[in-house]
DNA sequence: AAACAAACCTGTGCGC
DNA sequence: TGCGCACAGGTTTGTT
């Protein structure tokens, strides 16, 4: 469910309310949220700890600790981070329950890890030993609204080896962030086919698929993420996103297509998955 | 090497 | 109303 839009707008809103709080109790439920490690791992390594900031690379979201350990939280599927005041009725699937410490000015808060799908996951790592604790971290590639996403370092991926541009968005070792909505919303905006060739764009192609990358994707942020018909994603507090308003082909098979007017928006398999896109504006 | 399938789970929406 | 099936935002692993 949740792409680089989404984890954003989680990692603001722990960024604001949870960042410099300390932890004070550790619960874990489901013990397959904690796989990477244990239960007892989880809850040794956070509690008493202070959560010095709120990072995040790709769709991985990263805590550093005071120990000098970070807590690693990937959302999967279904996975939601939610802080709520401490002692609220915790709905089903709530695997991981922080109890976050009160200060003067401020009421102890839990910050939960709800998961339905149970494909998420929770682990404290420490960051020196990240290849062998993390090793799919320690291989993700460029986050595209970094700083070092520049035009030139896509050409530079983009010609690497040639695949079809969905399997190249979706693929996190290259550009971490993108998944199935936003590469399709991407490829919309940048007028180009998500069979196409990834090493056969002219310049200008290239600079509107950069172009189109960053407009999405910022434009998604701002918005708060997307938040689909079974309202899965939703921040930390419990608000959807509204970036859905604004598909222009994810979900609209069928559709006429809402650039161009005159096409129609197809869906079809790529890169097994469904993959949205409209026949006339995108070559 | 690359394409494809299956696996991990639960919930929801649809057709009948 | 109920039942069974297809399908879902991600990623890894195993098989052709």
């Amino acid at each position: 469910m949740p792409e680089l839009p989404e984890v954003e707008t989680v990692r603001r809103g722990l960024a604001s309310r949870v960042v410099g709080r300390r932890v004070e109790h550790v619960e874990v439920g489901r013990e397959r949220t904690v796989r990477r490690t244990s239960r007892e791992a989880l809850i040794a390594g956070l509690t008493d700890t202070t959560i010095v900031s709120a990072d995040r690379r790709g769709k991985y979201l990263l805590c550093p600790l005071d120990s000098g350990e970070t807590l690693m939280i990937h959302l999967r599927m279904s996975g939601r981070v939610l802080v709520v005041p401490a002692g609220s009725p915790r709905p089903p699937h709530t695997h991981v329950a922080v109890r976050l410490a009160g200060a003067p000015s401020r009421p102890p808060e839990e910050l939960w890890f709800v998961d339905p799908r149970t494909f998420g996951e929770v682990v404290v790592y420490d960051p020196d030993r990240v290849a062998v604790e993390l090793p799919e971290l320690a291989r993700l590639g460029v986050d595209p609204i970094a700083e070092e996403f520049t035009r030139r370092q896509l050409r530079r991926l983009l010609r690497t080896r040639s695949r079809q541009l969905k399997q190249f968005l979706l693929d996190q070792h290259l550009v971490a962030g993108i998944g199935n909505i936003y590469a399709d919303e991407i490829l919309h905006a940048a007028r180009l086919r998500p069979q196409r060739p990834s090493d056969s764009l002219s310049t200008m192609a290239e600079a509107r698929l950069h172009t189109a990358v960053l407009g999405v994707l910022n434009a998604a942020i701002e918005a708060g993420g997307s938040t689909l018909r079974d309202a899965q994603y939703v921040d930390l507090f419990g608000s959807g996103g509204s970036y859905q308003e604004a598909h222009r082909v994810y979900g609209r098979g069928g559709e006429r297509c809402l650039t161009c007017g005159v096409g129609w928006v197809r869906r079809i398999v790529v890169a097994q998955r469904s993959t949205h896109y409209c026949a006339r504006c995108q070559r």
